[in-house]
RNA sequence: GGCCCGUUGGUCAAGAGGUUAAGACAUCGCCCUUUCACGGCGGAAUCGCGAGUUCGAUUCUCGCACGGGUCACCA
């Protein structure tokens, strides 16, 4: 269907390209490669696009090649007229969708590329950081670091009866630990400071104010009561409760009169009420509402304090802030951010919205749920870099095939086309498995470093050789929390059951045992100095005098010196760490043990 | 309830009218091995439903179902 539009690429270093749409992807890669630019649908290049339907592919076919013919001149007064026109291509679905939809977009991207990226990241200190939030936090980091960009951090602490002592603290050392620094916040200043919201609070109502003068906003008189009862009356006939607009014409005496008594009042945006208001969303396309459906929004509260609503607008445009990233739960009230910037005749930022993380399909993740925040996490021994690769695959997806990537990586393949539309649940099976990944890419000493804490939950032996129990547990390490269970059989041997003796695959039970160990007690006392290499070969001349399979010896070995049947390492590994006596000592109670069976 | 948004294997997901519908985790089998793991190879498993447009729909349109969000002098 889209083959039939056809179009006059205009770039903006003056190229001049005709076409169909259907090839515009590629042309836009081509014209981009020669300016050593990528194109991606997130970022193209810079350039505008004028279209034209044709009814079928042999009209449009030929319109091309009409166009293809005119000279440049003559291709540039047909984009004037098409730039003219452009409302007018609305008419179909159609039309609405190519014509005006690319439109929009290269203009957008237009004044994109002239500011620097800047991004923020506007925590409420609740006393939490979850999952959800350093995502938000993560996205925004990289798609300021990725252009180059400024990432702020904002601290939007209007609310006191939320407000969490050290909760401030939680935030600045959660972003330090996991990386994400910022260039401009509450510690370090900057040019559009000050970074706390509440140290911003003189600003709100003056910019309110000239909304009430442009028209855009009106005084609102109306106390709790009179706005209670319109309410049930609204819930109680089924219409959405909406603020009635009692106050929204009064009369500039009225409201001077009013002024003038001391009436408490509130300023309230006015909405148009008719009419829709549209945006364009990185992640989601074109939203568009009813304005009918939009309430009066209160501005600024009878106390003189912005609604966080306004706050934030006023907010972001003073700091300058080009692309706001959030969750999705503020989709719908977007448009009544996008009025207000339109009010004051400021220019729009990209809106990125993100769906939720979630716990199952219907719930979020949550702290009222109990579910894990990123300090939880990092209780549960995952490794901060896991953590942060698992967020970012959470809802977004890479070009490549690799899905293993450093913060800096990150940077590098970030990109906002590949965040998804729809909510992620929480996996802690994949969590583990990219865990495990980083803990095997680890050094041997910065392992030992991370594990000794949970290898001395239940190894206490000073003896023992630390760097080879390490060099057995690292590649089965997925968490460091299962170490401790990986290790106890070391200080003391734990009671076991005879079955363990048993073993399908390696051909053991009980009489074969007996026997093996039995053959390996004079062996392995006959060892002189105590090493890997020659515990491994007497016990391999024990295999070939016996003339029997490996695991026949091996594995009721590894049962008498660790009670265990998973084990870090095999029989000789295992033989090697304990040490002489204590192995001896561990297989003569295995036999006496398989003996009294 | 009104409005907005979403729906590809168990999970995260690629896909952009014609594909054997990628990849990762999980799962199963095989190989390696001294158990488990690591590593290697392979299998099973997905387009919510119904119409429409089209020669052809996972892809576009509409409807439905299900799920989420939002409707405060909270942020």
């Amino acid at each position: 269907m889209k083959q039939d539009v056809v179009y006059i690429l205009e770039c903006i270093d003056g190229t001049l390209y005709t076409g169909w749409t259907n090839d515009l992807p590629a042309r836009l890669a081509a014209h981009a490669a020669k300016r050593g630019a990528k194109y991606t649908r997130a970022h193209p290049p810079k350039a505008l696009v004028y279209v034209e339907k044709m009814a079928d592919k042999r009209t449009a076919l030929s319109r091309e090649a009409q166009i293809k013919r005119l000279s440049r001149k003559q291709k540039l007064a047909l984009i004037e007229t098409y730039r003219a026109n452009i409302d007018k291509l609305h008419g179909s679905r159609y039309d609405k969708e190519d014509c005006y939809q690319l439109y929009r977009m290269e203009t957008e991207r237009l004044t994109m590329s002239t500011n620097k990226v800047r991004t923020r990241f506007a925590p409420s200190p609740t006393g939490y950081m979850h999952v959800g939030n350093l995502r938000t936090a993560l996205y925004a980091y990289l798609l300021a670091k990725k252009n180059d960009g400024t990432f702020i951090l904002r601290i939007e602490d209007t609310d006191r009866e939320r407000y969490v002592e050290g909760a401030v603290d939680i935030i600045y050392n959660t972003l330090r630990k996991t990386g994400l620094i910022w260039d401009e916040g509450p510690d370090i200043g900057g040019p559009v400071g000050p970074y706390v919201q509440s140290e911003r609070m003189g600003m709100f109502k003056e910019y309110a104010l000239k909304l009430v003068e442009s028209g855009h906003a009106y005084y609102c008189f109306c106390d709790k009561e009179r706005l209670d009862e319109v309410r049930t009356i609204q819930q109680a006939s089924g219409i959405a409760p909406r603020y009635d607009g009692h106050c929204r014409n009064l009369s500039p005496e009225e409201v001077q009169a009013k002024l003038d008594a001391g009436v408490p009042y509130v300023i309230r945006q006015k909405m148009p009420t008719t009419g829709t208001t549209s945006f364009e969303d990185e992640v989601y396309g074109t939203v568009t509402v009813e304005n009918e459906t939009l309430d009066d929004q209160i501005l600024i509260k009878t106390d003189g304090m912005p609604t966080y609503n306004f706050a934030n607008v006023v907010d972001d445009h003073t700091m300058g802030i080009t692309h706001v990233i959030r969750g999705n739960e503020y989709l719908s009230s977007t448009p009544k951010y996008n009025l207000l910037y339109e009010a004051f005749g400021w220019e729009k930022p990209v809106y990125i919205h993100c769906a939720p993380v979630m716990k199952n399909h219907t719930e979020k993740l949550s702290k009222r749920n109990g579910d894990a925040s990123f300090e939880d996490l990092l209780a549960k021994g995952y490794l901060t870099e896991a953590i942060i690769n698992y967020i970012a695959l959470l809802g977004w997806s890479p070009k490549g095939e690799n899905e293993i990537f450093t913060l800096p990586e990150l940077i590098q393949e970030f990109d906002v086309s590949g965040i998804s539309k729809s909510p992620a649940i929480f996996d802690t099976q994949k969590l583990r498995a990219i865990n495990g990944a980083y803990i095997r890419k680890l050094s041997p000493e910065a392992f030992l470093e991370q594990a000794l804490p949970y290898i001395r939950q239940t190894c206490k032996s000073e003896s023992i050789d630390l760097p080879t129990l390490c060099a057995m547990l690292q590649p089965r390490t997925e968490i460091f929390t299962e170490i401790p269970d990986q290790v106890d059989f070391i200080d003391a041997l734990p009671e076991y059951s005879n079955d363990l003796y048993v073993h399908k695959k390696m051909k053991t039970n009980l009489e074969n045992s007996l026997a093996s160990l039995k053959a390996c007690l004079p062996a392995l006392e006959a060892v002189e100095d105590w090493t890997l290499d020659n515990v491994h070969s007497a016990l391999f001349s024990v295999i070939e005098s016996l003339g029997v399979k490996n695991g026949v010896v091996l594995w009721p070995i590894r049962v008498a010196v660790s009670g265990k049947q998973f084990t870090p390492g095999g029989g000789v590994d295992l033989a090697a760490l304990l040490g002489k006596e204590e192995t001896i000592a561990r297989i003569k109670k295995g036999i006496e043990q398989l003996e009294n069976a």
